[in-house]
DNA sequence: AAGCATTTGTGATATGATGTACAAGGGTGA
DNA sequence: TCACCCTTGTACATCATATCACAAATGCTT
């Protein structure tokens, strides 16, 4: 895995590929080829060859891919850990509808606690506890690394705080453009931008 | 704009220049060069020249850019229409928290109405009137051309319903992968995804 | 047991995106 | 008004990603 740098984009299709292959295994489909994983993701079957070339020859020839040992493969060498440790900042109407969306459970983790500055929104409103954000390193999670972003002001300066505090991975959901040092992952999901871009699609067809 | 193919890596930088842009005129900034929004929002200058430059000779040289006719260009030539009318399928949680979210008033217009299969949901929770998914013809606001999908089952039948309709651009906050035909464009917003591969950067470092 | 039909994994190639370098031309100050 | 300075817009080079084409290898059928 670490040896040959996988490409950018390729990282990007592993999500897809893992959370498609969770359904058909649920679906009870036990081996499957690059060509109908292709149609099921909208992906050509040669470029998921090639994504999965990255980490292995995990697939027979003739044969295809088993879709249990693909699933604990990617598990395992992805480093997926059902119980990454996540945490929110940011408990407004958001923020609480993310806490109650525990649809990621065995999946990907879960929030164990959230973070406020608001002290009416301190306390515990649903089964995710939420803190004061001053109280951040006190009851920041062993080991967690990842943190959702759902503050609506002061962002820059809450990820400074978090980037201090040892969390390597922000999903951004604030409107604002923040900034990390190298090593330190953001990926910003904004919505309006998201659907302006879909605009910006649609009028360029 | 129509003319020349306007890739689709700048198309997803648009949005971003976009709410720099505004960001800065709302700071009192009237004029600005591609080396300062550059560092702004952590894109190369040079990037930022030529992707403004499938839209047209936007700049003067040795001066910079008008920010304000800047936006204006934008708005015009992207199709950015202020009242762009949104409609919200699947009023759950995360729906909800959407409809209470309208910071997106005044720039990429706003959500309508919603729709929903759960009778429970029906009725006016806020300011935004929630209707049957049954009755979507009817109320479907005239010249409506994007849904944001934030139900929690059945995915793929609802948007086939959604573009029957008239949708030609979708928003997906479900975790199923739908398909649309050509013509239609959908953009996925899946948290557990986007914290995949989160971690999956951070693993590869 | 042998050969055929498949499908993988990958070198080679095409396409797309980004970065470099610089000519062209407007703005600014004397 | 003139000359210099600065920044744009773009040709060219480089890098990244997607696609093509096929040899190697396995399962399946007879």
């Amino acid at each position: 895995m670490k040896q040959n740098k996988v490409p950018k984009a390729t990282l990007q299709r592993y999500p897809i590929y893992l959370k498609a292959l969770r359904k058909l295994h649920h679906m009870g489909v036990e081996r499957i080829m690059s060509r109908e994983l292709g149609n099921f993701v909208d992906i050509e079957s040669t470029t998921i060859r090639r994504d999965f070339s990255f980490i292995g020859s995990l697939g027979k020839q003739g044969y295809g891919y088993d879709v249990a040992s693909l699933i604990d493969v990617f598990n395992g060498q992805l480093g997926v850990n059902f119980d990454e440790k996540l945490i929110l900042v940011g408990a407004g109407n958001l923020g609480r509808a993310l806490m109650n969306y525990n649809r990621w459970n065995h999946v990907v983790g879960e929030i164990v606690c959230a973070f406020d500055t608001d002290n009416d929104k301190i306390g515990s409103l649903s089964e995710v506890p939420v803190y004061h954000l001053r109280d951040l390193k006190q009851y920041l999670p062993e080991g967690c690394r990842i943190a959702i972003l759902t503050v609506s002001g002061n962002a820059q300066e809450t990820v400074d705080l978090l980037i201090e505090s040892g969390i390597v991975g922000i999903v951004n959901f604030t409107h604002e453009h923040i900034q990390a040092p190298k090593g330190v992952i953001v990926r910003t999901v904004d919505v309006v931008s998201t659907i302006q871009e879909l605009i910006f699609q649609v009028n360029n067809f």
